[in-house]
DNA sequence: TCGATCATGATTAGGAAG
DNA sequence: CTTCCTAATCATGATCGA
């Protein structure tokens, strides 16, 4: 820390408000194991020397703790064995010393080649890695590196290595892991995995993970037994969840603490001991992801329940989202001027065409494709069939309704809807206009990353308490930045942005900040990195030295494994792309680490 | 090779109906 | 209580032409 007018900023901080619970649901919730303390583990854990002294070693705590932030369990045993249990950051200067050593030795063998393999075409989040590095590996090195730094390796291993590894990166127990592939088949999903272990749970009989005979492997490749065993695995978390509440729903209407015009506004909130920063954190994702994906993400999130938050409060297209942050809520405010609230009043052209019978007064989510013109042409003849002078039919009524709600279709002539252009879009999501135009980007990338950002207004709403703590302005660290809602969001509050690290996978987006960046005359200092996966302790407290730590840790991880648009990879948090959330956790704990050791 | 275009359901939740 | 319906959804992959 370098002394700066921040020090005594948080002073004047609430951190350890105990401010009473004034809504539901959020008191602070900690998942209690019921099988042994070994099947379900608490990734989030307190980064402090008096962290808990639970059970044994492989199943405490503070092994779970570093087995969340990516680390082999043997590397974690091994730098257990050197300093103790307790001294949880000299575990981690191990931990860390020992990636040095391992990617030092990657580099070597490698060529360093993968930092000049930045994708730099459209590709958000495709990373082509040289297979290269992978032959250097073999399965058998003790020191193989499970962290999701090598993701591309993990690929190449049979497949139950590397189930095995995402269940730990779960922050499930690898015996416990293990015993479950055991039981289930190598070539038993993730899902069904986790059921097992689930349901072993419930089951509270520690003798299913270790029965001899299998006759059970069987119900899980049977699809209609496979169903049954859904009902039955509905009706026993039923049975739990009403004990205790533990499942996360959506509040209806979905306002989160508030918003400046809808509903009642909540100040008043208890956060869990371990989620009192510093840094501030704010972390978004999709509100309707899979069952069960936000329960694991708060509870890496130092067991903070989510805010869920509908744009559609805020401007003229619905976008319901989960944010998890460890903000003050009171005194929020909005930005000025107020967005257009209404399709009417957000594209005023298209009153003239709009028929009575499309009652739409909000746009649905923005995604990153657009309708096609062939869908528009289909629209078109189907309501000129149906004569000049009257309405068309309820059928048809509905088959158009149907499109225009699936793909945002708004009018823009006499029997004619068209998707939104780009600048709309632009303009709905709170961005300046052609804010994404230009600069060698292609149409189809701008709505892709426009489609993939933060609704500006509502994370502004969320920000707008760091104005009066920050008043000369914060220090950022922006993962998964994209086209930079959250430096735009904080501008346009008119909090002066010093110092911002910035971590964004797609060099088109990284342009597009960039320009942003100097168009605004930006005082402060923008950094670009290109992976996440990459930015590693060193790195960070290089930075944090350097201007004496984030005051602010934003980021929403990929949602491409979690969108209910996806027909094709829906797989959940531990989908290729979405699990990059444990970066995200990873990155904040050793933010979180430093700045203790840092005070 | 890049960019534009197009077709491709499933998973949720909630409410009405039985 | 179950069953059925409505509704929404930060997308991926194949193809084609330039």
């Amino acid at each position: 820390m370098n002394g700066n007018a921040s020090d005594d900023e948080y002073e004047d901080i609430d951190w350890n408000t105990d401010d009473e619970l004034e809504i539901n649901g959020i008191a602070p919730s900690s998942f209690v194991l019921e099988n042994g303390g070994a099947v379900v583990s608490n990734g989030a854990v307190v980064c402090n020397g008096e962290a808990s002294s639970s059970a044994g070693p492989s199943n405490s705590k503070v092994v779970q703790h570093f087995l969340g932030m990516g680390f082999t369990e043997q590397m974690i045993a091994k730098a257990i064995a050197e300093n103790g249990e307790a001294k949880t950051e000299l575990i981690l200067n191990s931990l860390l010393s020992y990636v040095a050593i391992e990617e030092s030795r990657d580099e070597l063998n490698s060529g360093a080649q993968q930092q000049h393999c930045v994708d730099s075409s459209n590709g958000q989040l495709s990373s082509d890695y040289d297979e290269g590095v992978l032959d250097d590996l073999s399965e058998s090195d003790s020191w193989s590196w499970s962290g999701s730094e090598v993701d591309d390796i993990a690929s190449s291993l049979p497949k139950h290595e590397k189930v095995l590894r995402s269940l730990t990166k779960m922050g499930y127990a690898v015996e416990v892991a293990s015993a479950a592939i055991d039981r289930c088949g190598p070539e038993a999903s993730i899902t069904e995995l986790t059921d097992f272990i689930l349901a072993a749970q419930m089951a509270k009989t520690e003798d299913v993970f270790y029965e001899d005979e299998k006759p059970k492997i069987s119900r899980f490749g049977d699809l209609k037994k496979r169903k049954f065993y859904e009902l039955e695995m509905k009706k026993k978390r039923k049975a739990l969840l009403t004990e205790d509440d533990e499942v996360i729903r959506l509040p209806k209407p979905m306002i989160g603490f508030g918003t400046p015009n809808d509903g009642p506004v909540v100040t008043h909130r208890k956060l869990p001991e371990e989620a009192i920063g510093p840094p501030f954190f704010y972390y978004e994702n999709v509100a309707l992801a899979p069952k069960g994906v936000w329960d694991t993400i708060s509870r890496f999130l130092y067991d903070i329940q989510p805010e869920f938050v509908d744009s559609k409060y805020f401007c003229a297209a619905a976008r319901k989202r989960g944010y998890i942050h460890n903000l003050p809520i009171k005194n929020r405010f909005p930005l000025f001027p107020l967005p257009p609230r209404t399709i009417n009043d957000a594209l005023p052209l298209t009153k003239k065409w709009w028929p009575k019978w499309d009652t739409r007064t909000k746009l649905n989510c923005l995604q990153t494709c657009i309708g096609s013109a062939k869908l528009t042409e289909r629209i078109r003849k189907a309501l000129e069939e149906c004569g000049e002078d009257h309405e068309p039919p309820l059928h048809v009524q509905k088959y158009v309704m149907d499109q225009c709600k699936k793909w945002n279709l708004v009018w823009v002539g006499k029997n004619k809807v068209a998707p939104l252009e780009a600048d709309e879009v632009e303009m709905l999501l709170g961005f300046p206009r052609n804010h994404t135009r230009g600069g060698g980007i292609s149409r189809t990338d701008r709505y892709k990353s426009l489609g993939n950002s933060f609704q500006v207004d509502t994370v502004a709403y969320h920000l707008s308490v760091l104005k009066e703590i920050f008043p000369n302005g914060l220090n950022m660290l922006s993962l998964f930045s994209g086209i930079g809602g959250a430096e735009v969001a904080l501008h346009r509050l008119g909090i002066p942005l010093k110092n911002v690290v910035s971590v964004e996978i797609s060099r088109a987006n990284r342009d597009i900040v960039r320009s942003w960046w100097e168009q605004t005359n930006q005082k402060g200092n923008l950094i670009h990195l290109d992976d996440v996966q990459q930015l590693n302790g060193d790195q960070l407290e290089r930075y944090m030295g350097s201007f004496g730590g984030f005051d602010l840790i934003v980021g929403g991880s990929p949602c491409n494994n979690l969108a209910g648009s996806n027909r094709v990879s829906r797989d959940g948090l531990e989908g290729e792309h979405s699990s990059l959330f444990y970066d995200y956790f990873r990155i904040l704990d050793l933010v979180k680490c430093i700045m203790k050791g840092q005070q």
